[in-house]
DNA sequence: CAAGCGCATTAGAATCATTCTAATTCGTTA
DNA sequence: TAACGAATTAGAATGATTCTAATGCGCTTG
């Protein structure tokens, strides 16, 4: 749904990169909003400016450059609010986050090559998922093609709950440092 | 530590998270040392301790662990020996940095459910890919079954350098500011 | 053995994104 | 108009990482 833009026209195109059309915009936004409102979210020309910009940029805009541009119309505006308002995005799933800045990075000494990554979100350990596992992603080669990128690394995570935290329901904090590194 | 499984009685599973058997742990530490010494890099005792503590863990460290680690056996260990330290393991390929704190989070409000991201390494935007690629990775339900893992999301970001970027080689900073979101 | 060079290491400051806190303001409804 | 709760705010706090400038250590050379 919602794709921005036709690739018909380019079929080997797999990169989706256009701005939206003005009809679209409008449609997602007002999309948005009725989301917001069926949760009993109030949406006040701030978090409306903020929307705008989310949905106006083609860059996936962090929440500096949304705050850099819901300024331009409402000088006053805390960053918090910009944070503030994506939360309630994230939360009623009208905003996909991208994870830049989450926690600490790890590092891998052992299979010093990329290789899919399983990451519990409960006790936040990573593990290695066996590389030769079946229906592996698009090789960077096929993809360098199809994108005109030039494709160096690939990273590939699942998220979710290992068994260990499945099986102790209590994974908390204390749980991840339990097994933290000593 | 050093604990072995044999996961050879488990066949299906896809999931790798056996600690390493010494002698395994040996070998790739003087691999590693090799490496090192290949490009001119000392190794230190204390470099050497770093060496073992990330090849030690099971759980992917992260600096601060690696950190506590080291600070067992040599008290005055500061931080910054351990980023240098793993600088020059990436460096030389010998470690592979899984990141979690690389810059600022970036969202999507126009596709807002996990698909592929293209990321541009110079200019650092973010682009979707068509989420109907070939070859698109491991289903969520399939991961679930093999690891026993309770897969809630997946990840798929393609790292490189875009077509722009490649046709002005200029592309730092600057680059990545001027197509900035204003 | 002494001098000197260069890399290794250090503590602490600086930076950057994000979250938290506590106070203030705004909008709605009574 | 009063009053309540939600929205917004500035600024502090946090956490990871990087930077800086000084010091230390190990080697080589004379």
């Amino acid at each position: 749904m919602l794709k921005a833009q036709d690739n018909r026209a380019n079929p080997d195109n797999i990169r989706d990169s256009a701005p939206m059309d003005e009809a679209r915009f409008r449609m997602r936004l007002s999309e948005m909003k009725a989301a917001l409102r069926d949760k009993g979210v109030v949406i006040t020309r701030k978090r409306a400016k903020i929307l705008e910009a989310l949905l106006a940029s083609d860059r996936h805009p962090t929440a500096s450059e949304i705050h850099e541009s819901v300024k331009a119309f409402y000088p006053g505006t805390s960053l918090a609010t910009i944070y503030n308002t994506i939360d309630i995005l994230k939360e009623t799933g009208q905003a996909l986050e991208i994870e830049f800045s989450a926690s600490a990075n790890r590092y891998d000494g052992r299979i010093p090559v990329s290789h899919p990554h399983l990451v519990c979100l409960a006790c936040e350990k990573v593990e290695d998922m066996d590389a030769a596992a079946p229906n592996a992603p698009l090789e960077l080669e096929r993809v360098s093609q199809a994108t005109g990128y030039d494709i160096v690394r690939l990273r590939t995570d699942y998220y979710g709950t290992c068994p260990d935290c499945l099986r102790e329901p209590r994974a908390d904090a204390a749980n991840a440092a339990e097994r933290g590194f000593a």
